[in-house]
DNA sequence: ATGTCC
């Protein structure tokens, strides 16, 4: 027995050795050149009936070597991307577009749709829509999991809260910022920090404390809290509110460090399982959901997400109280999330980065910027768009550029020509840094319908790098 | 988005 006969039957590298080795063994055994040979073709063919034998090693190694090749092959893109609809083409940056086009030469895409305020994101764009089977893109939710809107309509007239008192009000009940928490003796409870899914996952008890240190806040970057007037332009009878202005609160915040934590935990082990997947789609490494891992992010994503909406809860809960009011009503969104969602007839995961659900009838929050208005909307479920619409106004200008193309002058006179009173704030979120938002809506008229429209009066956000 | 470390 020699290793070229062996070499001949099409083994590699170390099985070469390995089948050697073995067939050494058969032949000490008595076996005659064939019927080793015979027994190697067996192992080759079907090497997992082997294991334990004589032909140990060697299976396991062929195992181990299918293994890697099926990771992979199922890693491989398509050579073209699947097609999707766009709203709003004529809003969209072309790199938005590219970054699409490798999400939808995912081996396990399955549709799309990208919104009229995409930009360009990590991974999947900000404003994209991604169905996947049986996997989830840790990065096709972003870092901020369960980013979410909360309205709060008030039974007042937007006259009854001056702005001396709306700003006191907001500094005294929100938090903004990285690493930020309500001191102790402020600090509130909320039932999901006890949800036994803090136990479900040593890394969820691991950022238990963390998650109870900044419940009730808000982050940085485009996180906001504001007061401001909400007009229904028709008495609604679901919404349960006559036609006129209100005294409303909307909120944007997210998961906070909780979150991020989460995040960057699961796009690590993600990319970790496919060591093969092409460099131009790296951030968007999946996990498969029939996986521990899978399952897991599953799990974390979704108490992230219940978070989220538990720090606006506490937000709103807290600035009504102050009021001595109870919301007419309450309406909240989660723009940055997967879910399962039955597509012709196939459960898929719906992948929302920056992008707002609007099933048939589903409420929905789209704001403007710090100085623009924001729309109550109704979705219209449309399929095409997976029954999403867009998450906001989106970028026109990225953050450096907008801090080193705007002047703190020009958007001081922005914010006095609408009447907006600004706490915080950087010039990288400049009105100016976004696209109009009555272009934004004009483009999917045919995803959600305006219900009614919120201007901002006192706006509340993270001290930016570079201060208005 | 995040006490800016995978």
């Amino acid at each position: 027995m020699n290793g070229k006969q062996i070499t001949k039957l099409g083994f590699e590298r170390k099985a070469i050795g390995l089948a050697l080795a073995a067939a050494t063994l058969r032949e000490r055994a008595g076996l005659s050149r064939d019927e080793i040979l015979d027994e190697l073709r067996g192992v080759q063919a079907n090497p997992d009936v082997f294991l334990g034998g004589v032909y140990d090693d060697l299976a396991a190694d062929l195992i181990a070597l299918r293994a890697v090749q099926e990771a992979r092959a199922s890693s491989d893109l398509r050579p073209a991307p699947l097609p999707y609809p766009v709203w709003g083409a004529d809003l969209i940056d072309p790199g938005a577009h590219t970054q699409m086009d490798v999400a939808m030469r995912l081996p396990i895409s399955r549709a799309g749709a990208l919104m009229p305020d995409a930009h360009v994101g990590y991974g999947l764009p900000i404003g994209g829509v991604l169905a996947t089977e049986n996997a989830v893109i840790p990065y096709g939710v972003g870092v901020d999991i369960g980013c979410s809107m909360m309205l709060s309509v008030l039974p007042l007239r937007p006259g009854a809260l001056k702005t001396e008192e709306a700003k006191a009000l907001l500094m005294r009940h929100t938090r903004f910022g990285a690493g930020i928490g309500f001191e102790k003796r402020d600090r509130e409870d909320h039932a999901v920090l006890h949800e036994d899914t803090w136990d479900a996952l040593p890394l969820l008890g691991h950022l238990h404390d963390k998650a109870i240190n900044q419940i009730g806040t808000s982050g940085s970057g485009n996180h906001f809290a504001e007061f401001g007037s909400f007009t229904l332009a028709a008495a609604d009878t679901e919404l349960g509110l006559e036609a006129g202005e209100y005294l409303a609160l909307l909120s944007h915040s997210g998961s906070r460090g909780f979150g991020a934590q989460v995040a960057n935990h699961f796009t690590r082990l993600a990319q970790d399982l496919h060591p093969t997947l092409d460099k131009s789609a790296q951030k968007l490494a999946w996990l498969p959901l029939d996986t521990e891992e899978g399952q897991a992010y599953w799990t974390a994503m979704n108490l992230a997400g219940r978070y989220a909406l538990a720090n606006h809860d506490l937000i709103h809960a807290r600035l009504a109280r102050a009021l001595g009011e109870t919301p007419l009503l309450r309406v909240s969104n989660s723009h940055n999330l997967a879910w399962k969602q039955q597509i012709d007839g196939k459960e898929l995961i719906v992948h929302r980065k920056g992008a707002t659900p609007a099933a048939a009838g589903q409420l929905g929050l789209i704001p403007g910027s710090m100085a623009d208005p924001g729309f109550l909307v109704r979705g219209r479920g449309n399929p095409a768009a997976l029954a999403s619409a867009s998450h906001g106004a989106g970028r026109q200008l990225g953050r450096k550029a907008a801090i080193n193309a705007l002047a703190k002058k020009e958007v001081q006179a922005y914010l006095d020509r609408h009447g907006i009173t600004l706490i915080g704030g950087g010039i990288d979120e400049a009105p100016q840094a976004y696209k109009r938002i009555e272009d934004v809506i004009a483009r999917q008229t045919d995803l959600v319908d305006v219900l009614g429209q919120f201007m901002p009066k006192v706006v509340r956000m993270d001290t930016g790098n570079e201060d208005v």
